[in-house]
DNA sequence: TCCATGGTTCGAGTATTTTCGAACCATTTT
DNA sequence: AAAATGGTTCGAAAATACTCGAACCATGGA
């Protein structure tokens, strides 16, 4: 029986905030995820951290701020998770912003 | 014998950082106050808040906010203050970045 | 079926932000 | 010089956010 719940909640496009989505880049961990998830989906267990030995439900959290602010997707994928950054919504709802955060702090 | 103090630190260009800056613009009443800045320079006693109650100390904290993440110069003029959103210097180390912020929160 | 792997959730403790009154400071006006 | 105007700074209290262990949940492999 796969694909019981285990379902995230996810914001929808249009439920966006501006300011929700700014703070949760504010934090440079959430901002180096982003980063990572720039070119392309990642396995959240190859998503790695500036610091390794960080706890996993601290890293849990990270991801749950940035999925709540609708910028990553969190998915089920076998026992893992897959991450997506959310860019065609983020791009349609904040032309340029997620562009030029991702230039900026290359 | 003017000008004697009264001149608050403003960090320089260089050291503005990416995600100080989307802290400070992360709070509705902070990015009221830039958007309001965007047109040009403003008296500090003219830049309204959305709750005109909101004491003046709190006022004050908040441009104090804005003005250490580099996003506004704040310098005495007269017995008031004039803010200026310091867009050229934001736009060099971030470019696009306050463009697409004061858009999507138009 | 049992176990290992990868994650989420909850609760409590800690740290950071926010709020706001009181005190203070500078400039202009009277 | 005194008072009014406009703001900053300093505490302390309240509200938020972060951290992390423990418990729990789901999937895949032995």
């Amino acid at each position: 029986m796969p694909q019981d719940n285990a379902d995230l909640p996810h914001p929808e496009r249009d439920a966006l905030q501006l300011t929700e989505v700014l703070f949760a880049l504010s934090d440079p961990e959430r901002l180096a995820i982003v980063r990572q998830l720039a070119d392309g989906p990642l396995e959240m267990a190859q998503c790695h951290l500036s610091d390794p030995s960080m706890p996993k439900s601290t890293k849990s959290h990270l991801m749950k701020v940035l999925r709540e602010a609708g910028i990553i997707r969190n998915q089920a994928l076998g026992r893992g998770r897959l991450l997506t950054l959310r860019r065609e919504d983020l791009d349609a709802r904040f032309p340029g912003l997620i562009d030029s955060v991702l230039k900026s702090s290359a």
